[in-house]
DNA sequence: TTACATGCAAACCCTTTGCAATCGT
DNA sequence: ACGATTGCAAAGGGTTTGCATGTAA
């Protein structure tokens, strides 16, 4: 999601609501690690985190970073996605309105897109299945139809 | 899928004209992971479908069994699903119609459902992103509403 | 002060890989 | 017979865990 920036003292807010909540403590590598996510735009794995603030002389270990993580998406503010890579990408979800990735074959670049219909297929499976559908994951897979797209065939 | 019992001879027609045209040989093997999987209703993974195996006495290495499963991806014949396990799933794909899963937040149970409306939102995000989709992945996870529902916290 | 969080490294789990033995062609 | 395929075990890569140290409350 774009236009994110500025919102992170919204996200530490919530953060420390919900850090308050559970008794859990509010060290500063919790917060560094929420930054971080917040600064990065897009997806990023747990390994990618570590990297940046390795690189910026902030230590901190992958087992908190992981840590952090999973208390970011108990508290809403970071969805985990499973793509077809072997480890999962996180994304900040402040303001996370339920949107769909679609993946190039191509050069794997992730685009999002939403679509109200997927509420109506949502509603119907829930009264067919006896669901209460809590979250969804839509992943579309295709390639690249962008005549000269700047991202096509520039893996390494 | 239900209903794929006796299909298995097609899916072995297929195998072995993708065997042959491939200049891959037809190693029993081969044939056993395929019967192995179309044998099984529903989703498994590579380790299930290797403790099957081995207890039935059909001596075969994990090894086989992932090259296989890829082998039989490759030309159509199995699926691979990324849930939000860590392993990946597998389900043969014979009559697979694109179908999507939901699963139970409950007992982690997965149901199948198809609806038409994905096709729709799929031409549109062709359309709006320049992509031409080749697959598609839509997962819902829900909480059981079912009262009774026979499958309901039956986990250990 | 005291229990919870961190950092590190080892353990874990799923999957892939290397290589000698086997077997399809 | 030749070279692809198998089986085994070891290596790999992402994630989790155990434990001593550090630190928020």
């Amino acid at each position: 999601m774009k236009g994110t920036k500025g919102f992170s003292h919204i996200a530490k807010k919530r953060f420390e609501l919900f850090l308050d909540t559970h008794d859990y403590r509010k060290t500063p590598e919790r917060f560094a690690v929420m930054d971080e996510l917040f600064a990065h735009e897009g997806h990023i794995d747990a390994d990618g985190l570590f990297l940046i603030m390795r690189n910026k002389n902030y230590s901190i270990s992958r087992a908190t970073i992981y840590n952090t993580l999973d208390l970011l998406e108990e508290c809403g503010l970071a969805v985990k996605h499973h793509f077809k890579n072997k480890n999962a990408l996180y994304e900040q979800s402040l303001i996370y309105q339920q949107h769909n990735h679609l993946v190039c074959n191509d050069c794997n670049k992730i685009k999002e897109f939403s679509d109200p219909r997927l509420e109506n297929i949502k509603e119907s499976v829930s009264k067919e299945l006896g669901s209460k559908i809590i979250l969804h994951s839509l992943v579309f897979y295709g390639d690249c139809t962008i005549v000269d797209c700047e991202n096509k065939r520039n893996e390494n």
